[in-house]
DNA sequence: CCAGGGATCCCCT
DNA sequence: GGGGATCCCTGGC
């Protein structure tokens, strides 16, 4: 799939980060090296992907919030029980659950050849809107949520 | 040990 | 637009 939406979360001094109550278990991932996935568990029944970024030691990712799928879309249809493709991958949760994501591949090298991101086409700055983050209860003033202006994969206008 | 909350989604009204 | 599902993680006691 092609990302087409996405949100930073950048150290301990971001409120919303996970990482703003100093390392623990859970967000370990985040401060090590850049290139790995970081997937959480939340609400019990979803996961989420993030891709670490930063060097070791600054906790900082990117999650992943939307895909436009460009293949194997027979098989996320049967990952996600739904056959609309706009509602395979536009949003963390479902895209998670139509790659079949899970906590098995936190901290996966994303440079390796199980999971990983290869270069996309180029989309113009003009393109992109950037917005405010969504879902969170803090941290709501950052602007650090981008998208691809109009185009019909991206989890909320 | 336990309570509270969460980077969501789905279904109902 | 609102609430429930569902469970792991964290911090406090």
């Amino acid at each position: 799939g092609m990302i087409v939406e996405t949100e930073a979360y950048i150290g301990e001094e971001d409120p919303a980060c996970h990482a703003a109550v100093g390392k623990t278990m859970r967000n370990e991932v985040m401060y090590g090296p850049p290139g790995r996935a970081y997937i959480y568990f939340i609400y019990g029944m979803y996961y989420c992907l993030n891709v670490v970024t930063e060097p070791e030691g600054y906790p900082a990712a990117v999650l992943i919030r939307a895909l436009q799928p460009i293949a194997g879309m027979d098989k996320m249809m049967v990952l996600r029980n739904q056959k609309q493709i706009h509602q395979l991958t536009n949003g963390p949760g479902k895209l998670c659950q139509a790659l079949n994501l899970d906590r098995s591949q936190n901290g996966e090298d994303l440079c390796g050849k199980r999971l990983f991101i290869t270069p996309g086409i180029t989309i113009p700055p003009q393109n992109i809107v950037v917005s405010k983050r969504i879902g969170i209860r803090v941290g709501k003033e950052f602007r650090w949520r981008y998208y691809i202006k109009e185009n019909q994969f991206v989890s909320k206008k």
